[in-house]
DNA sequence: TCAATAATGTGAATTTTTTCACAGGGCTTG
DNA sequence: CAAGCCCTGTGAAAAAATTCACATTATTGA
């Protein structure tokens, strides 16, 4: 099975082939592309064997080629709806991240339980209390969720997606969700992204990395 | 040198380790560690080498010494000043994130170019016109930035961070930065994450993961 | 007192991830 | 037309990360 990090790796390859595609260029070279990420040309080129997408000797990477073998892969044919629940400072960033009409993702509605945030538009998306989430999850049939809520909250908040039928998860809270095992979650910690960098930028050690996430 | 996994752990180990604290908790098994941060305990007992902290086989590990072996580790007594640039939603959400005082880090001041946001205080946190920032960075011998700009400033703004003395960059910007290789570098690129949960949650493949980051 | 238990610490093994290094092949240049 | 380039694709090697597995050891309970 695909593994993650090259799962990670394809969609950030996306992204900047979508980049170069804007300004014109037809084909890109695994050096380019390895440039982009902070990798090795030759992590490109295994990475890009996993989908079965092969190059040309000369010219590289066809850029439309390539973006659609991502996208198939990524099945970008059918747009994934997407729910955040907490419209704190995260969740408006998430709400406006993902309502641009760029990503074959989308953010279809927002949740909280603060009657100041429910029942309006927030940054260009509906946002509705906490208690409709079940049915609108539902009925719309999403799989997958953006959780920007308290710690404290989260477990309790997570249950309910989980129960409504999400399957997968974006959690930023600094907790570990307890779910069933075939729930992907995928934590983002901040916290624990901002000690790294304050710790390798104090000088105290030698810089060792910097890559991507 | 410690790799930068470890590290991260580290992180994460500590705010349990906290939470534990906080609830009474005098001693923790690495087995404890290993649920809340999804790993095994080998893993942690692993970790824990590196920062030369012995437990006791029958106790595990003493919470309250633990912590302050790996507060040592990330150097706590000296308390970390940060900045921010970019006062959009994932600024403000920085600024809140890391003005609480519970941490050692601490934002302590905000960059805009937007006249609305410049020389006020915003979520509790001065804010600057980004002239002002080689000034205040340097003023405050400052070693780390969180860059919240869209991606079409952040090179020339992370080249000003830079030349005034900052030394590690938190990005949320889609873009890779082009720095001096001693500049450590944290993409925090949550398209990519989305992306990934989206397709772990699809259904199309196997979960193979769910790690934290 | 002594076996049984359950944890740590760690060398060794394993697994995963990354990189090397080179065959293959088509441009380009002289 | 042949030599030189500079790509890709990939087997094999290397490196990094993780896990195994067991010696060790304090405690418990009979």
């Amino acid at each position: 099975m695909t593994p993650e990090k090259t799962v990670a790796r394809l969609s950030l390859y996306r992204r900047f082939l979508k980049l170069m595609r804007d300004e014109g260029a037809h084909s890109v070279y695994s050096h380019q592309l390895a440039d982009m990420v902070r990798i090795t040309p030759a992590q490109v080129r295994r990475d890009l064997m996993v989908i079965g997408y092969s190059g040309n000797p000369q010219k590289g990477y066809d850029v439309n080629l390539l973006i659609k073998h991502i996208d198939d892969f990524f099945n970008v044919s059918e747009s994934v709806n997407v729910v955040v629940v907490g419209i704190g400072n995260v969740g408006r960033a998430m709400l406006s991240y993902f309502r641009n009409g760029k990503s074959h993702i989308n953010v279809i509605a927002g949740f909280d339980t603060d009657p100041n945030k429910v029942d309006r538009v927030i940054n260009n998306c509906p946002c509705y209390h906490l208690e409709q989430l079940p049915e609108i999850v539902k009925q719309n049939n999403i799989k997958t969720g953006i959780l920007t809520v308290p710690a404290t909250e989260a477990q309790n908040i997570a249950n309910i997606m989980v129960e409504s039928g999400i399957k997968g998860l974006l959690n930023f809270a600094p907790t570990r969700l307890k779910l069933s095992s075939d729930i992907f979650i995928e934590d983002v910690d901040i916290t624990m992204h901002l000690e790294k960098v304050a710790y390798f930028s104090s000088g105290k050690q030698k810089k060792i990395g910097g890559k991507n996430v």
